[in-house]
RNA sequence: GCCGAUGUAGCUCAAAGGUAGAGCAAUUGAUUUGUAAUCAAUAGGUUGGGGGUUCAAUUCCCUUCAUCGGCUCCA
């Protein structure tokens, strides 16, 4: 018996009996073996105990992988599920997955974890690890896994055992005292895991559903040592310093009044100055690309909203009607009901298509309390709307450009990495299904054709049409969504647009639903994060800080700063009888990012020092060879 | 909305059942300074709001609002 097992660098290793990758590991190197958590054998995992007994290609997951990563916080959410078992042996188990960025495990238990009681958990589970509990499989029958957590009172894990077919084969994993219904893979030993935090606990109800009870859950991370713990608690840290709403009381770029409301914005100066310079770019661009420009009310009547049918499938975000002149009227959480009826004012001719009616329009949106984040989320918003309408023979090329024209867009602002979604067609859908497949497709052939990697979210898509979205991350790497692309079958129709063919009789257009930046709040707060705050020269709010050393160089500043400004530049004097290094510091601090440093030198020689944020003093020069290095360093 | 935590001066934080304090910022004065904080003085708070317990509450209790971390939902 002959068993070949070829590996990813192309070698291929020949065995005459069957043999566990473990041991093929060890064979390669014993470091490798100490460092793998998993195989993958034809593309399914298993565990490194797993015995090959056919011709199979072999890849070792080590911590280093996202399947690694993924394999060993599962295995660690196993552990915390010991420990606490172990402590509070009342607890009933449910779920506890790998995330992103660690792990969690929900738990049934009447009160709330503690942060004392984490300690104790944490504690015990690294007792646990270093007792070198090994992580055993065991493959059973659907009543035999059912008989064993009957008796265990797991009701959870008989709910989900339920719900497996009869036929399918059922794999629990004990390690030590604990026993948990899971398909695995797993790492081999609880003493693998060498640095456990354990980072937060939280409500979630069972199966995401708030219907259903509402479990306690903790969340936390692990790492094969203690340095990488350490780098990740530091990341943390740091991200904490580049959240947008610390950076916008820091620059003094917005703030949300207790007065006013939660959710509701005040844009200072330096907040409005950078979002004025995000919407002037913006307007250029979608006049450049063929946009219109439209402005809207922020209320209409109740029975626009009636005919759109918001009233029915959105009431739940909007706000109650105010009365004028006994009529109802609501504001507005959406636009498109306004740009339709600037559509629905003429006729229109095949000619005029594809018309794309472009608004930075305000809405107002109900968001339950919990919800509200920053300026990630909020009440009242600014979406860089457009309304493409067109002929169904446009669409396939509207969608492309629109995709092309939205990562541009984006890659202007600095965004390198996006997370793409396509989301296809939900139960209960308006709209004839032969038109969302043709929708659906053109989305996807746009994307594939542009060579883009996206995931796809079956049945993610809104009722009235499928969409495209695009998410940027924050600080603390989680997705927002920015760019949305939505096809409508749902307002064409209740509003009854058409538009006149070359057979002079009426059609129906495809209308798209687009926000390249998706809301001004938002991309911006995104904008923030990304940039830690050192804003590009061009969104700046204040480019230039002039800085003299003494009262002697003010009128040498002050013509500074005239000249400057000529130029264009956002630029400021400091005056304040401070010396050279604090206002500088205060300078650095503001995240300005150029200073121009003048001193008596400066002065007689008609000169400038220039000072660059973060990079520190650049030498003294001419003016303009100041204004060469700026436009050269940015 | 649900679960948990938090709320003290503009900001960052301290204190404590006996009536609140520091640093920075601010204001004023002095200093005229060479690349990330000059010195001094002054001013600033019904301790988020309301209610209760108490001789006395900012501290303990209740309630409400907001914020933070999640869940759910979404731009």
């Amino acid at each position: 018996m002959a068993i070949k097992v070829s590996l990813p660098d192309g070698s291929v290793k020949n065995y005459d009996a069957p043999v566990k990758i473990i041991d093929i590991a060890n064979e390669i190197s014993p470091r490798l073996a100490d460092a793998s958590i998993c195989g993958e054998l034809d593309g399914k995992l298993v565990d490194m105990d797993h015995v090959i007994d056919h011709d199979s290609a072999l890849v070792l997951h080590t911590f280093k992988t996202d399947t690694g990563k993924d394999v060993y916080w599962h295995s660690t959410a196993h552990l915390m599920a010991q420990a606490v078992k172990q402590l509070y042996p009342e607890v009933k188990v449910t779920i506890g997955p790998a995330i992103e960025q660690g792990f969690y495990y929900d738990f049934d238990r009447d009160q709330p974890f503690t942060d004392e009681e984490l300690v104790l958990i944490e504690n015990r589970m690294k007792e646990l690890s270093a007792a070198g509990h090994k992580y055993s499989r065991r493959e059973l029958t659907k009543p035999e896994a059912m008989e064993i957590f009957r008796q265990m009172g797991e009701d959870y894990k008989l709910e989900i055992l339920a719900e497996i077919p009869d036929t399918d084969t059922i794999s629990t994993y004990t390690q030590g005292d604990f026993i948990d219904l899971c398909r695995g893979p797993h790492i081999g030993d609880t003493s693998k895991i060498k640095a456990i935090k354990l980072l937060k606990t939280s409500g979630a109800y069972w199966r995401g559903d708030e219907k259903n009870k509402m479990l306690r859950r903790i969340y936390g991370i692990s790492f094969p040592s203690n340095k990488e713990l350490n780098e990740y608690l530091l990341f943390l840290e740091e991200a904490k310093k580049r959240d947008h709403r610390k950076l916008g009381k820091d620059l003094d770029l917005f703030s949300i009044n207790d007065d006013i409301g939660p959710g509701l914005v005040l844009w200072h100066p330096n907040g409005a100055m950078i979002r004025h310079l995000i919407e002037s770019y913006w307007k250029e661009e979608h006049l450049r690309k063929g946009y219109k420009l439209v402005y809207t009310p922020h209320v209409g009547r109740s029975k626009l909203w009636e005919t759109s049918g918001h009233l029915g499938f959105y009431s739940e975000n909007m706000y109650a009607p105010m009365q004028i002149d006994e009529q109802e009227y609501y504001i507005k959480p959406m636009n498109c009901p306004f740009h339709i009826a600037i559509y629905n004012a003429n006729h229109h001719s095949y000619r005029e298509l594809p018309m794309r009616l472009g608004e930075l329009g305000t809405v107002y949106r109900y968001e339950r309390s919990g919800v509200l984040h920053g300026l990630m989320r909020v009440r009242g918003f600014t979406q860089d709307d457009a309304h493409i309408i067109c002929t169904p023979e446009q669409m396939d090329e509207e969608v492309e450009k629109l995709i092309v024209f939205s990562l541009d867009m984006l890659k202007q602002f600095g965004f390198k990495d996006f997370l793409i979604y396509l989301s296809t067609r939900p139960e209960g859908s308006v709209g004839e299904v032969e038109d969302w497949d043709k929708a659906t497709n053109s989305l996807r052939m746009s994307m594939e054709k542009l060579g883009l990697d996206y995931q796809v979210d079956e049945g993610g898509g809104a009722f009235y049409g499928p969409k495209i979205d695009i998410k940027i991350k924050d600080a603390l790497g989680r997705a927002w969504q920015c760019t949305t692309i939505q096809f409508d079958f749902n307002e064409p129709t209740r509003f009854d647009m058409n538009y006149i063919g070359p057979d002079n009789s009426p059609h129906r257009p495809y209308m798209i639903h687009r926000a390249v930046l998706g809301s001004v709040e938002r991309f911006f707060a995104t904008l923030l994060e990304y940039h830690a705050g050192n804003l590009p020269l061009w969104l700046a709010p204040v480019q230039i800080m002039v800085i003299p050393i003494t009262d002697n160089q003010m009128e040498y500043g002050k013509l500074l700063v005239e000249k400057l400004q000529l130029l264009g530049y956002r630029t400021e004097i400091d005056t304040r009888g401070e010396k050279i290094g604090y206002k500088i510091r205060d300078a650095e601090l503001k995240k300005i990012p150029f200073m121009f440093v003048i001193g008596k030198n400066e002065e007689t020689e008609a000169k400038v020092t220039l000072r660059q944020h973060t990079k520190g003093d650049l030498g003294a020069m001419s003016f303009d060879e100041a204004i060469k290095a700026i436009r050269e360093q940015q």
